[in-house]
DNA sequence: AAGAACATCAACCGCAGAGTC
DNA sequence: CGACTCTGCGGTTGATGTTCT
């Protein structure tokens, strides 16, 4: 059934229609503003045309190595949140991040992980050990929580750590170590650092559990990138 | 030179979540 | 509280360009 609605490729006509009106008049609903602007497309074909193709501060080219390398770190870290990786590679788009994942860097995983395969396979044959006995450690405190997402089990078990830990701190019964243990099972990243204990222990209880808008990766990038021995600024 | 095979990427589709009435 | 709308996301498709035979 027609909806009288263009399809397919967009004409550079419409892009100048769609920037202008956008330039004019900004971005108020993408479902009214097609007709308001001149055309004849869906509200959906004009914000995915603007977010992917027009949108001033859209870099376009090759990805350098850099954000290979980002890319493939944050799909181990987040899988397939196109948009998340494509929001801590400026200018990058999800659909262009998704588009070079599949188009280079998706065999790039597909042959390690054959190669890990195959040495696992190698392993099992030359020795009793198997993959399958292999287990992470776990930690005292957490009993081995592992999702980046925290439950409110979690918040009381942190709550409760806190407490422990800021009451005898001077006694000592809960170690800096349990500390870091704590985050690294709930928030698994790699170079997460802790130096100074009294610092993070808030910053990290409002990242996590009270702010709505916790993004572990952000707060990974925050703490690896920008950390120099001093605090971060408040989210 | 021509056609087949493959690679790339813009665009579409369906779905889910958030917001509003 | 349910219905409806809007927005954004991830998977997929299809047109086009490039390389290979």
């Amino acid at each position: 059934m027609s909806t009288g609605l263009k399809r397919g490729s967009w004409s550079a006509e419409e892009d100048e229609k769609l920037i202008s009106y956008i330039k004019r008049y900004g971005i108020w609903n993408w479902s009214q503003m097609p007709k308001f602007a001149g055309l004849s497309r869906s509200g959906k074909s004009c914000r995915l045309r603007w977010m992917n193709f027009l949108k001033p501060d859209l870099k376009k080219g090759e990805f350098s190595k850099e954000e290979e390398e980002s890319i493939l770190h944050l799909h181990s870290l987040l899988g397939n949140k196109w948009s998340a990786i494509a929001a801590r590679l400026p200018g990058r788009t999800d659909n262009g991040v998704k588009n070079y994942w599949h188009a280079h860097l998706k065999k790039c995983t597909c042959e390690q992980n054959l190669r890990a395969c195959q040495t696992v396979e190698q392993d099992n044959n030359n020795s009793s050990s198997s993959f399958d006995n292999i287990q992470e450690p776990t930690c005292p405190i957490t009993n081995g929580i592992s999702s980046s997402r925290c439950t409110t089990s979690s918040e009381d078990q942190w709550l409760e750590f806190r407490d422990n830990y800021t009451d005898t701190s001077s006694q000592g019964t809960t170690t800096f170590d349990d500390l870091h243990c704590f985050w690294d099972q709930l928030c698994p990243f790699e170079n997460l650092e802790f130096r100074n204990i009294n610092h993070h222990i808030d910053t990290f209880y409002g990242h996590v559990f009270q702010d709505s808008n916790y993004d572990p990766i952000s707060s990974y990038t925050s703490y690896t990138d920008d950390y120099n021995g001093s605090l971060l600024p408040d989210p």
